[in-house]
DNA sequence: GACATGCTTCGATCGTACTCGAACTATTCA
DNA sequence: TGAATAGTTCGAGTACGATCGAAGCATGTC
């Protein structure tokens, strides 16, 4: 077997609080400088800097260069998917100390999850697009139908742009609030760039929550009439 | 936010190689001593019980007292699911210290996750079902069909147990080495169970390798022809 | 009751790695 | 060129926890 050992480098890299908080961070999908992750993390930027490097070697996130920058991101969905699940697994065994703060509930009800909507609203999305027949779960986890790919065309996507893109268009991500499958992939980034691009959502500052406008909500609905 | 120390509570305690081996251990889903639980991870039982506490106290396992045994399992396919994450983290990030030994292509082939079949032959069975119409991705992750409750009942299964049981009859799990879905949950379960009871297939020993005989490998491509 | 087995608790040892101050490199701006 | 900002490297201090020997409880067996 010795597997084991395996997955002990990877969970290690997390179970460190300075770089579980610093990837949690990087959950939200912006690109992090370095002493913006030592902040959020707590540490002294020259602490962050030997984190970092403990996680880009371990391929959990990745640098790029940028003048006197260095940005970081998550190094892919994956890792996202494994760090939510993670999140599940301390709602769920830790119980009480979590439960905390007034921010929960709008976590619960809408936030990102690397770069895709989370939450209710993010399990909404999902079961509208299956309902409508946009998605389907195909042989390949999941499928984009020729209507979906036809509606959100004309809902001002750029499906082809997508459909080109290493990554895949459709992918099921599992919510550690709602415990149910929300999209994540390609459409499901490109959906909420559509709402943040036209002021119909965004970001509460420093937190993962998503808020949207009146006229969001509308949106929202008209797209997932559930 | 502070989720983040949370997560790392979680991933800490996956972090260390002798608790990441029991844990690994357990992803077969036997229920396993404390002793055996020592030897599997390489520490005297003092250490192992020291381990097995943490495990317990932090919600990832369960004890069951039996005799002067105690038996140890998962404390739900959750903790599975996010283990086989890691297992697919480690697998991409980690690249080249994996890639060993003669056993691996027999547990790529097939391997049991939990408690269910997993592996090439576990996405192929979970692509057959849904092909065959048997499932379907509703709203609710996946749904059990009436034509899968008809087929399945007919197949031998107890389908009335399953859906009256707690547990999820059909869920998604991703597997770690072909990176697609296969069928987790009570369903899942079953099946494998049918196969095993038939003496179709069995588990080679002290690995998560499932073999299956020559009658098993019919039933099995009656089941997806594919 | 005496003994063996399975497991836990206690205590001491030992490493590992997290941490930060200080010094150093690289980029930008004036 | 010099000053400011972003980040890394080095070294030393520190603390936490993994480990095992020894002793202590249970449970089962003779």
């Amino acid at each position: 077997m010795s597997v084991g050992p395996n997955i002990a480098i990877i969970a290690g890299l997390v179970g460190d609080p300075a770089r579980a908080g610093m990837l949690s961070a990087l959950m939200a999908g912006r690109a992090l400088t370095a002493s913006e992750l030592a902040q959020v993390a707590g540490v002294t930027v020259q602490t962050a800097s030997s984190h970092l490097s403990k996680l880009s070697d371990g391929g959990l996130i990745v640098a790029r260069k940028q003048g006197r920058h260095r940005y970081f991101t998550l190094s892919g969905d994956d890792v996202a998917q494994v760090l939510e699940g993670l999140m599940g697994l301390a709602e769920r065994t830790l119980a009480k100390p979590v439960r905390t703060g007034p921010k929960d509930p709008g976590l619960r009800k809408a936030r990102i999850c690397y770069d895709h909507l989370a939450g209710e609203m993010g399990v909404g999305l999902f079961s509208a697009c299956v309902e409508r027949g946009f998605i389907k779960d195909g042989a390949e986890d999941l499928e984009l139908t020729k209507k979906g790919r036809d509606f959100f065309t004309d809902y001002g996507l750029d499906m082809a742009a997508l459909q080109n893109a290493r990554r895949p268009v459709c992918r099921p991500c599992l919510d550690w609030s709602a415990r149910r499958t929300h999209l994540a992939g390609g459409l499901g980034a490109a959906i909420l760039t559509h709402f943040t691009d036209r002021k119909w959502a965004w970001r509460v500052p420093d937190t993962r929550v998503i808020e949207f406008s009146p006229k969001g909500l509308k949106e929202y609905r008209a797209l997932c009439p559930a």
